[in-house]
DNA sequence: TTGAAAGCGGTACCAA
DNA sequence: TTGGTACCGCTTTCAA
């Protein structure tokens, strides 16, 4: 009874909660585990007689696959991961929305990861990059050669809102038309003296929207400011700037990089007696669900379809497209309220 | 030179992009696997010597660990999941935030699903339970058995705003005592005739909100409705529902179930030129950003803390703690601005 | 149609 | 301190 093979004292090491495995399910059905895997898969190479006998075994034991046994022997995760500086606030939010949902259906898992711009962010990114079979990264979350090393170690990375790196996909939205669609529209409600709130150097998109508005207000012969007024992008800091725009003299419009920033803006002016749009007007830039209750005059960006489309991207080079690398850019959309000022003929009404 | 060994023979199966393992980086450095590894997990059992041989080798071969490997002889994921109805809305990101930013401080990935209550809802959460060590699920995104399942495969899981379910911790917000001060305040206005928009069967905390609701107006010795009106969650929702109100007669206040539906609602009213707080007054519920901007009574929930918390008691879990359920209560707070009526002594100002 | 066995890339026990 | 090796759980040849 007690013959010395292996079999019989072959026990668990660690044996917590003991999980059923692919063998137990082949000893249960009386087959080799090999039929196990090929009933599991749905193969057609299955006797429909085995296969029986192999389902209600999987029943008996309540057996599930381990996705880690699964994913090392495929050598694919089927999960991808999507990178943040920061889930915070309104606009990222649909991002991964988007994504997760276009990933979702193409049967991959999503990791998140918010770097709080962390100084072990590039470390964790690299972790994560061997967790994935692909990876999308927003803005300026890592350093350009952690997503080139990331690249090189054949992890398809598509980036968001963010300048190219070689062998990387992109998506961004139109920043430069927009900014100039912004100026405008401004100079139509007779505004002259206009003032930029926003840092170049946080983003690509503040960068490109600050460069847009500068050619824009040239362009229209009006004196355009030598440099933005700097500012983060949480409406504490547009509640700061208001300090310092009411201290150098109020422009006629100040054109915000963000909307949290000038709603925040928008709130500490009025707080201080200075109605907008009357004596000042204020833009932002996102259209945030709040734009629309505080009349925010502002850019819209299709942020759902970034994250869908960068889900897409991403798709397809892990199912093994290797053309060139796609950069794409959508469309925003101009969206006018009573933040950007009354138009003379409604001044009156 | 080509002695027949297996050694020289061996080859990989699937070749694509040749991924370094620990068995090159112990050839390279001329020692076993097992020294490699102890050297990866910074083993004190490896010689300074040795040790430098082997970081050298793993500097030339550029050699990165395997998670899949490791998981699966550790026999853990490092992962948890979260898992959410809907991501839109600025209400879920914040728990996600709370939880991502816990999560990852104790070195566990984050994966989301977000199950947009399809149909398959419950098998994808299935599947996300065999990737991760632990499980968040939020509302009612998954039936109990499934929930019940998973608890009984060994995977911790922690209830957000969820009714209990055996085995398996939860973190909720206090919801029947913030509709009183709700009801309470509205009181003092003077308000009598009082409805309640929103469906209870949608979610436990709805079902708490209404519940609370109808016996602080009983309490306070007013009509309560038999019913509430039922709507979604969104600002569609709202809007609808503004149609109805004023189809059966405006009561003095509408008590929504969140803010969404009440910024809908209300815009819906002005829209008919129906005043907020003048004619009907309006309160919501979560202080999404927006309510600010809008004026929008309404009742604050911790959901960051939400998110950070739940991450903590699944940590516990996986750690080994084995203690009674919890069952944890955060505390919110009635937050007054304009939509709910003005004080008789503020009506004239 | 089926089974045996060699991986997938690590970890850790047991001996040396 | 080190190395040999048996796993972790599943997939997929190759032969039968």
């Amino acid at each position: 009874m007690d013959h010395p093979d292996g079999e019989t004292v072959k026990r668990r090491r660690t044996s917590n909660r003991a999980s059923v495995t692919i063998r137990d399910v082949a000893r249960h059905a009386g087959v080799s585990v090999a039929t196990v895997s090929r009933a599991l898969r749905g193969s057609d190479l299955v006797h429909p007689a085995t296969r029986e006998r192999v389902d209600a075994a999987i029943e008996a034991l309540r057996f599930t696959p381990s996705q880690l046994g699964r994913s090392l022997a495929e050598r694919r995760h089927a999960a991808n991961g999507i990178v943040f500086p920061d889930l915070s606030g309104p606009f990222y939010a649909e991002v991964v929305l988007g994504y997760e949902e276009v990933a979702a259906r193409l049967g991959r898992s999503v990791l998140i990861l918010s770097t709080h711009n962390r100084e072990s962010a590039d470390e964790m990114v690299l972790d994560l990059a061997g967790r994935v079979d692909g990876l999308a990264v927003f803005g300026r979350t890592v350093h350009d050669v952690v997503v080139a090393e990331i690249v090189e170690r054949g992890v398809p990375v598509v980036l968001m809102a963010r300048t190219e790196v070689r062998g990387a996909d992109s998506v961004r939205t139109e920043n430069v038309s927009a900014a100039q669609s912004v100026v405008e529209h401004l100079v139509t409600h007779g505004h002259r003296r206009m003032a930029f709130l926003g840092d170049p150097v946080d983003s690509t998109d503040v960068a490109e929207r600050w460069a847009g508005f500068r050619a824009a207000v040239d362009r229209a012969g009006l004196p355009a400011p030598d440099q933005p007024v700097t500012a983060g992008f949480k409406e504490d800091d547009g509640a700061r700037a208001a300090v310092d725009l009411r201290a150098g003299g109020l422009p006629d419009v100040v054109v915000c990089a963000n909307d949290e920033l000038a709603l925040g803006l928008m709130e500490a002016l009025e707080d201080h007696g200075v109605r907008v749009p009357d004596d000042v007007a204020v833009t932002g830039w996102d259209d945030v669900m709040a734009a629309r209750y505080a009349g925010l005059t502002t850019v819209r960006q299709p942020m759902r379809d970034m994250g869908a489309r960068a889900a897409r991207m991403l798709d397809a080079r892990i199912s093994g497209d290797s053309s060139e690398p796609r950069h794409d850019v959508l469309t925003t959309q101009l969206v006018v309220r009573r933040s950007c000022g009354l138009h003379p003929k409604e001044a009156h009404r």
